[in-house]
DNA sequence: GACGATACTATGTCTGTCGTAGTATGATAG
DNA sequence: CTATCATACTACGACAGACATAGTATCGTC
């Protein structure tokens, strides 16, 4: 099966994170499981590089993280976006529009 | 005006400069000044960026390299694309789409 | 004779990804 | 009742590619 890019995605995790996190709150896990699934298996996040964007997030002020202990009884860390997170993304996919239509040009 | 990702087309350099070799042998500044040309200046590729993606693309097997006098009386080294070079910019194209693909997923 | 365009090379820094490893809990199977 | 798997992380270090900075050298133009 043929790979998408890692270089590519490089620059696109911190946006895949903030997509799910616009539709409410939630973890690593989860997030993980879920990028799995719209991505139909083509894309799976390494855990060090989720929570590596996690803390990256963070500190830029784009999300917000709290612990709770969930149904399981297991204690998570969840994470909510902010308005700069909301902001942020949006600016990415304006970003992603022009890049594509950039790179499109030297594909045939 | 807003900018283009550079972390995205980190994944794609390589391919950009393969673009060009596949229309005739070049060399550095010519491509540079092409891609600013054929992206309407929404990208100028840095020297650096430009000059390590050819020792990449030469180690790799994608490119040879010689020098040539210009008409300017100017040494120049110019590039040509080998056959190994022409199918990995074909396999770079097909993972555009894929990449492309699946990113869109997560923009609204 | 200064300056800008051309045509590079060298060196080191930074960022984000990823490999490897380890910790800890709950659920499930044998 | 114990092993294994899924869940839910953290720590550490390596690596690749982009880029900042700086320097060299030639040619044409004013």
């Amino acid at each position: 099966m043929q790979e998408i890019s890692s270089d590519v995605i490089r620059g696109y995790n911190d946006t895949i994170i903030l997509y799910f996190l616009r539709q409410g709150d939630s973890y690593g896990y989860e997030i993980s499981k879920n990028i799995k699934t719209v991505s139909d298996g083509k894309y799976l996040i390494k855990e060090t590089t989720l929570y590596s964007a996690f803390n990256r997030l963070e500190k830029n002020g784009y999300i917000t993280s709290f612990s709770r202990d969930a149904d399981n009884g297991k204690r998570r860390t969840y994470y909510r976006i902010t308005d700069s997170g909301q902001e942020y993304y949006r600016e990415k996919c304006e970003e992603w529009f022009l890049t594509k239509d950039v790179i499109d040009r030297f594909i045939s």
